[in-house]
DNA sequence: CGTGACTTTGATCAACTTCAAGCTACGTGG
DNA sequence: CCACGTAGCTTGAAGTTGATCAAAGTCACG
């Protein structure tokens, strides 16, 4: 399917704009690919660390998607978040150097390893790279902070909405199509993930299907209406596009 | 009420533990201290920083408390979090260099406030400051992530039941009760934290009062029963504990 | 072609919201 | 010192949304 794990090259890799060599300079990023350690390659299903487990890394998504979760004091999942080329795994082991989640490959997937120590060294040497490091965990912060906001106050529809359009943007970052993709995650992995059970996702889909907004065929979501999408997740914004 | 802002002195402050100072030497203590603004000092509902303001600072909770709440589209608020003395506030900040938050204080509080800029710098002299740097920030995200994990699958009576319990361990962390404490939000704050209506607290107070787990006399809550609100966090500790 | 994992659809039910009214504490001015 | 007004909180009744329970449908793969 690939061949062996390849000397990770960051100066040479497409994702590198979208991942931590960001803003470096070009013998910066040479200096970073020299701590990159080799990738590791994951099958379906493949945990790439288990909650609790000693952090020695940080993983950048190399190829495919992750999903990252807490397993509560019942035993049951929490879906974190998902995960795509170029972004960033581990952090929340930064706190005691244990992971505070799991993650897992959700297809064949490939990550390049960041030694913790060596990272650490080099930020103080390249103070860009101590910049990025800060963007970087910023930007986690921050999408928290949106997915707080989306299972807060939310409804179902506007929750798998939200859903959509955060998939739309990112593989569009990546230079995929922003109304066709394919869903890696199961429909269970979508539920947990948005606080609903699967058959309430489901119906959802199905409802925005019904309307002519998107079409599903199975894990392929092609979007056909982006702005009515837009719309549902900004109710109030259907009154300013009607002012304006 | 108090006294003019006087010049911030780490070495000194007795939250120097929970805050950045953590881990430092005592002369790194010091230059950490050099770099601290005046204090600044807010009223009950003074802003910190709002909402697409340029970031300049971090800021640490000295005294009192604050609120951090996202505008969504609709101009609705979603409450992110509360912030107690010693934690650190303007982290979502990092990303772009403009606040993702606002901030408000909910008593008269006041915060030291941490020129970015300089703290970089100090970070890059001073090893143990950047690990805390990032331990602080992976605390953040651990904490996002439990908050997520409370909106995803959790029932009116268990967010209320975590709520209180989350407050209980960081009063005791500052060396306060941690069965008695003084919620300095209102109930409408509660609310919106949790995903809730002020109904639906105000109805699980007053349950959780009825079967004599807490007392809740306006805003002091006193929690009676410690070990049954951890069991209704966690159900199937329960379970865990008839066998033991 | 059959098995099992995943997904969809339907019917019922419970939890939480919404709407409405009343209560409590607190501050202000008469 | 007390009447009044207001903000915040509580309580009750009705209404919705999404969960749960149950069954059937679809796809992939051996």
């Amino acid at each position: 399917m690939e061949s062996a794990p390849v000397k990770a090259s960051c100066p040479d890799c497409r994702l590198s704009e979208l991942c931590l060599p960001y803003g470096l300079h070009r013998d910066e990023v040479k200096q970073l690919a020299g701590i990159v350690k080799n990738q590791q390659l994951l099958q379906t299903d493949g945990v790439l660390y288990a909650q609790g487990g000693k952090s020695l890394h940080l993983y950048a998504v190399k190829s495919g998607s992750f999903r990252s979760f807490i397993l509560n004091a019942d035993g049951l999942e929490q879906t974190i978040g998902f995960y795509l080329p170029g972004e960033i795994m581990g952090l929340d082991a930064l706190q005691h150097g244990r992971f505070s989640s799991s993650c897992v490959a959700l297809e064949t997937s490939s990550v390049c390893e960041l030694p913790l120590s060596r990272l650490n060294s080099l930020c103080s040497e390249i103070p860009g790279l101590q910049m990025q490091m800060m963007r970087i965990l910023g930007k986690e912060i921050a999408s928290d902070h949106d997915k707080i906001l989306l299972l807060g106050h939310r409804t179902a529809r506007e929750r798998i909405a939200t859903f959509l359009l955060m998939l739309s943007r990112r593989f569009s970052a990546l230079g995929f199509s922003n109304t066709v993709f394919n869903l890696s995650m199961r429909r269970q992995d979508i539920a947990n993930f948005l606080g609903l059970t699967i058959e309430t996702v489901s119906r959802q889909l199905a409802e925005l299907s019904r309307q002519g907004i998107i079409t599903v065929k199975q894990r392929v979501i092609h979007i056909n209406d982006l702005a009515m999408l837009t719309l549902i997740v900004e109710p109030c914004a259907n009154q300013q596009q009607a002012t304006a």
